[in-house]
DNA sequence: CTGAAAGCGCTTACAG
DNA sequence: CTGAAAGCGCTTACAG
C-alpha cells in the first residue's frame, strides 16, 4: 500500500539500488538519472520507511534527550525551551527526538539503556551536568556518543559539553552593579552545591576581589536579611522574585533601596514588577549547538571532545538602579 | 556483534520463530520451552532490534506528542509536566515518545506527516484542543489514531479526548467563594476565546445565576479595576498573580479586601504570597489516561471515540477568605 | 554510471 | 507445540 523504493524504481525505469543512491545523493549517479528518479518519487509521493532504513544502515536517525532526575522540571521553563530548540535543530538534520524522563537515576539509566540497545537512538543529549551519574558512566563506558548541556566536573576531556560561561556571567553581573556605584554587594543562593552555583559564586568572588570591594554569600534559609548590602547577585530568577517579595515585607524596596541582578531571563523575570535585570543565557543557541555537536560526533566518533561556550546577554530592566 | 534472535535460538536449541513467539508470549509455546528461551535471552543479554521489529510487524512502538504552535510553551509548566507523565505511562507500555514542536501550523503538520509516513510513530497525542487545525484535519482525513488533551469543538464524536470538566471546576470555584459569604463575584480573563475560557466562564455564569447572585466578566486590559467585587475567579495562576500585584499597587489587599480563586495549581500558585487558592487539574492523570486511550485505539482502531473526564481538586491556600 | 544480489533482524502464515 | 521459509523495505559491497 505505501509506496516503496521498488515502485519508484519501476516508474523511473531503474534499479532499486539506484533509487536508494539518489536518495542519498550518491556522487556516482548521473544528474539525469537523479532527476528521473526524483520525478518518480514526487509523482508517487514516496516516503522512506525509517524502520527499513534503520535496519539496513544500522543508524537510528534519532537522538535521545535525557532530562534530569528531579521532580520540579516543569517549574523551570528552561527544560521546555531547550527541548523545543533541540527539536528544531534536529528537524533540520532530519533527526527525530525521543525523550527519557524519570525521578531516579535508575529509571533514567534503564530508559537510556533500552533506547540504545534497541537501536532507537544513535546518541544522547543530557540536560544536566555536574558530577558523573549512572547514566553518564554508562555512556562513557560503552563509548556511546553524547553531549552534555552544562559543565561536567569529571572526565571533562572525554565529554563534549555546551554551556554558558557562568563564571564570566556572574563576574559581569557584579561589574555591572559596581558600575552603578554599589560597593556592598552580596551573592544570594538557596543551594550550596552544583556547578551552576559554584561557577556563579566564583565569578562573583573574583570580581569583588578585583574591584577591591567586600562581598558576602547569603544563604536564604528562613530568616533572610540583607544587612548592609545595597545590591544583590541572585542565583536565578525564581529565587530573585522570592527575595524581592521578602524584602518588600521588610519594607525594603527594589530597586530604590536594593538592586537585584539575576540569571536566566525566564518568564519569572517579567512576571511581576519590578521586572528583573537578568542575564539571558541564550537557550536557543545552547539547544542548536548541542544538536550540531552530537551530529558531528555521530559522523566522527573519534574526534576530540570539546566544550562550546555560548554567549549570554544582560537584560537591564527594573530591578537595578544607580546608587 | 549485538546478540540476535538467532543467537538466542541456537543457545536454547530451538528455531528463531520460537524465540520470537516466546518474546510475544504466544500461547501456543509450552512453558518449558519459554523458560529455556528466556534463560538463553538473559544469559546472552538479548535486546530486541526495534528497527527489525518495526519493519517486520509494521508497528512503530512509538507515539508522537504534538505541542501547540505557540511561542510561550516554556512559560506554562503544564507542558513539561504532561510530557513527563506521558512518557512515564508510555514506558510502562514499552512505547517510545517522540515530539513535534513548532511555531506554525505548517511546521507542525509537516513534522506530523513525516513522522507518520516514515512509520516512526503509530499515533499521536495532541496537547491542544479547541477548533480543528491542519494537523487534526490531516489525522482525521487519513484515519490516523490520535487522542486530544483538552476539549475539541468540531467533529467531537470522531475524537478521543481527555480533559477536566472545566465548567464544573469553575462552577465549584464560584460555589466555594459564595460559601465564604461573597456576593459580588467577578470572572477575570485576559482572553475572550479558547475552549478553556469558554467553559470556565460558562461554569461561572451558570453558578452565579443558580445562586441568584450577580457576576461580571472583567477583561484585564491595561487599566484593571475590581469595582465592587469582593471575590474573583481568575482564568489561571499566572494571570492571578499579576492581578494580585496590580490590586496591591492600588492598595487592595488579597485576601483581606478581595478573595481570589484560580486554576491549574502550577508553580506560580506558590511562588509569592499570598499563595493561591487554585484548582489542581491532575496533570498526571491527564497524561496517563491519554496514553492508555491511545494504546487502546491502536489495538482497536474501530472502537468508539470517547471523552475521558479527569477529576480535579481544590487547593485552598492563602488567597481566599470568608467575608 | 548502474544493476543484481545478499543481508540487516525480526514476524507470521503455512505445515506438520 | 514447533520449525522452515518468505517477506518487511531498505543499503551496500561487488561486478561490469
Amino acid at each position: 500500500m505505501s509506496v516503496t523504493i521498488k515502485d519508484v524504481a519501476k516508474r523511473a525505469g531503474v534499479n532499486a539500488s539506484t533509487v536508494s543512491r539518489t536518495i542519498h545523493d550518491h556522487p556516482a549517479i548521473s544528474d539525469k538519472t537523479k532527476e528521473k528518479v526524483k520525478k518518480a518519487m514526487t509523482e508517487l509521493g514516496y516516503s522512506r520507511n525509517s524502520a527499513a532504513q534503520m535496519l539496513a544502515s544500522g543508524k537510528a536517525g534519532a537522538i535521545g534527550v535525557v532530562f534530569p532526575p528531579v521532580a520540579n522540571k516543569s517549574e523551570q521553563p528552561f527544560f521546555m525551551k531547550i527541548l523545543t530548540t533541540i527539536n528544531e535543530e534536529a528537524r533540520k538534520n532530519k533527526i527525530t527526538v525521543s525523550i527519557a524522563t524519570g525521578y531516579s537515576n535508575a529509571t533514567l539509566l534503564s530508559q537510556v539503556q533500552v533506547m540504545y540497545q534497541e537501536k532507537r537512538v544513535d546518541g544522547f543529549i543530557l540536560l544536566y551536568a555536574g558530577k558523573a551519574d549512572d547514566v553518564r558512566n554508562y555512556l562513557l563506558a560503552d563509548d556511546i556518543p553524547f553531549v552534555v548541556i552544562g559543565t561536567p566536573v569529571e572526565r571533562v576531556n572525554e565529554i563534549t559539553a555546551v554551556d554558558n560561561d557562568n563564571k564570566l556571567m556572574s563576574s559581569e553581573a557584579t561589574q555591572y552593579l559596581a558600575s552603578l556605584g554599589h560597593k556592598r554587594i552580596a551573592f544570594i543562593s538557596n543551594v550550596d552545591s552544583g556547578e551552576v552555583f559554584h561557577e556563579r559564586y566564583l565569578g562573583f568572588r573574583m570580581k569583588i576581589q578585583a574591584l577591591g570591594l567586600t562581598g558576602q554569600l547569603l544563604r536564604t534559609i528562613e530568616d533572610f536579611e540583607v544587612g548592609s548590602a545595597t545590591a544583590l547577585v541572585v542565583l536565578d530568577d525564581v529565587l530573585a522574585i522570592r527575595i524581592i517579595q521578602r524584602l518588600s515585607e521588610q519594607g525594603i524596596v527594589v530597586p530604590d533601596d536594593v538592586s537585584v541582578v539575576s540569571f536566566n531571563n525566564s518568564i519569572f523575570a517579567s512576571l511581576t514588577h519590578p521586572y528583573l535585570t537578568t542575564f539571558d543565557i541564550n537557550v536557543t543557541q545552547l539547544g542548536h549547538r548541542s544538536v550540531q555537536k552530537l551530529v558531528h560526533l555521530l559522523a566522527h566518533p573519534e574526534d576530540y571532545r570539546e566544550k562550546v561556550i555560548v554567549p549570554f546577554d544582560l537584560k537591564v530592566r527594573e530591578s537595578t538602579k544607580a546608587i
